[in-house]
DNA sequence: GATGAATGAGACTTCATTCAT
DNA sequence: TATGAATGAAGTCTCATTCAT
């Protein structure tokens, strides 16, 4: 007389729960599917920025996008993949926009360099400051956090290369806390400013702030 | 103190969604609700905890909290409102935190006094991190941007009193830009590190590397 | 790079799959919840009878039981565990009638026993031909094959059980085996009747024939 | 011989349901076409023995055929169909042993005719137990049973003739009857015991059980 | 003939919420 | 005040089937 129920998968998860697919379904190798992932993920990002995650429903992105639900699930497993894939897009733009500051900068004095960082992610976030929000509030539930944690690394990366450079001018002795600090601490305000304070943005004054933070933390001493 | 219940339908929301109650129904007058409230907090923080905020669900609540759903809904009239107590709760803790750590310390120098702080609020969060990440995670969503924005305000107000006493030692000259700088920053890398890098928590060194981060940028000279 | 993706369980299966619950949710204690769930099951029947396994749909279902879909969800994990909570009683039924019919004619001699436990049977056939059909095109779906096996054990350990006391009289050495030919050889006629040869059923030929058949088997000589 | 075609709507059933199409698209005049309709059926065997009628899938059968989903709707009509011709080419095979079986010892002695015929039977059963499984479940849903009803006439005529000729050694008058209990309680037992009784089909017992159950009935008196 | 991307109706199921007791 | 059985709107996802290429 065994009990031969169970429902759903639903027991104890441990704090951070993830327990969904991600990935995409199909590999998208003719043209024409690519253009139809490209699609759909706009609509997604469509929909999210202006619902929410949970007001947003897969029969609406499909919707706005203009193809069947079915198609959908074609590319994508399930719903939260959708976002899983807009999040991975987002950090890839974040890493992307961090490398191409940073190593265009890379001999330029600490100041202008972060400066030029700084104003560089103010921009891409302001692309779509609606779209973020959802997606930063998401990452922590459908991101692969070894996948985030990868993006979190090479920015920290590309940041702890360009302080190697200048060893001798910098406090900060444990490059790589040094670089964690930094990263997050510039990608936070950052959001939180497009979020909360856009007009701080405006004449560049809370651009100039977090300058001051990254040098003035990178500059003290830490001997003492 | 606008009453944001709106029971049902909940069509058509712009860029950021926020159509939810939020304040209790009924306000615990007596003994006995008061406790009743409380056992049905502290039920809500454990499952929010351990199942996130999509699968924990008002029954399973009730459930673990010993009451019957309709009980809980004698006292809060919906799903999110349970969060947003809590996500109110936690913000009330952030801010008695400081005000016990800035005003013990305000005769004290900016290291010790930061240090300090930033050391009772890793405390603070390292006790529930599970739960931290939901709230922090649904902030966006279901706390009342409003009184968020207050609590923030009066975390930043902390700071401003404390740096206004040394206005001279410091370098930012905008104290309320400086203040939202500071605590963000403080805040924001402290989550970080409870979640992601507990290790480096252990022996003190994050909160070194915090404490550097703001004293090196008030100490930082903004004049040139 | 790790591929979460994992859509379903979806993998290869075993000839025979049985990949679902069964049991009923909750069980019911109180007088109204076992209303509840007898009441779902007629309605199970009556749209299983008329529609057929696949057409037949859980919030018809409900509706025909004039409660609603979330109740019937209550107390079943799912659509198929409401046909097997009907497999399962239709399987009792049958042990009953077994159980009655052979236990009646204990000393009767074999043709009036046999002939009485088929008559039973296909007076119980005879009652709900629709659903008895969908209910055996079922069986090996959605039955648990343990408890069917018991079912069916019950019902050979009847006949084996009357058979034993006539020893002397019957061909068959291996009464195990006997008793597995006997069981099947009605129970599959009496169903194949009722469904194709209703009119053989009328003027009692067919009942005449199945008796023969077992009578037959058991007085022959397997000596030889 | 109606076309049983009827592609969309389908409403309210009587009873017993049997609204759905069954005969091929086309008809395979072709070389190619024949060999691409019999790849399609092996292909649909094989799926539907592993996976059973509801989870096979007409796109999983049509990549396992090698063929797109297209071509398997160019020569069957619907996911039906394709249980439905194999259904039949399961009848057409059993008609075959039987004609070969009973023609072949039709001058053969009641015990030797009939072992031969289970024999046969229920080596053509081992053939692939899983598949015949979901035949038989099916059966009654897609079979048309018309058509179904002629097979099974066939046989029982196949038997009609052996026992026509031995009508003096045989007991039961009603031939036709005779036939169809016959018949049926071979096919059924021969199947059940392949699906839950292997072992007893191992050393030939069942087969000598189910050889003395027809013998028996046959040689069993029915004048008394 | 063949293809497979696209479809979309509709199935199952969940869970926040109510309300009669 | 407390309860928990009942609700049913709404969501996610599947898959038989079509049709433009």
């Amino acid at each position: 007389m065994t009990d031969r129920f169970e429902p759903k998968k639903r027991e104890g998860a441990p704090a951070v729960i993830r327990p969904v697919p991600t990935r995409r379904r199909k590999f998208p190798k003719q043209e024409r599917s690519k253009a139809t992932v490209e699609t759909i993920l706009e609509a997604t990002a469509r929909v999210l920025a202006r619902e929410g995650y949970e007001r947003a429903t897969t029969n609406r992105i499909a919707e706005v996008s203009g193809y069947g639900v079915g198609s959908l699930y074609d590319y994508f497993p399930n719903k939260e993949s959708l976002v899983a894939a807009l999040i991975e897009r987002h950090a890839e733009e974040m890493v992307a926009v961090a490398e191409l500051s940073l190593l265009a900068s890379a001999d330029c004095p600490l100041p202008v360099a972060v400066r030029g960082w700084v104003e560089d992610g103010v921009r891409t976030h302001l692309a779509n400051p609606g779209l973020h929000n959802v997606l930063v509030e998401q990452v922590s539930r459908v991101g692969d956090p070894v996948r985030i944690g990868e993006f979190e690394e090479r920015i920290a990366q590309l940041i702890r290369s360009y302080l190697e450079r200048r060893e001798g001018e910098i406090g900060p002795r444990d490059l790589s806390l040094a670089s964690f600090v930094v990263a997050h601490a510039v990608l936070s305000l950052t959001h939180k400013a497009v979020t909360e304070r856009p007009e701080s943005l405006e004449d560049g004054q809370l651009v100039e702030e977090v300058t001051s933070l990254v040098v003035g933390y990178l500059a003290h001493d830490h001997a003492g």
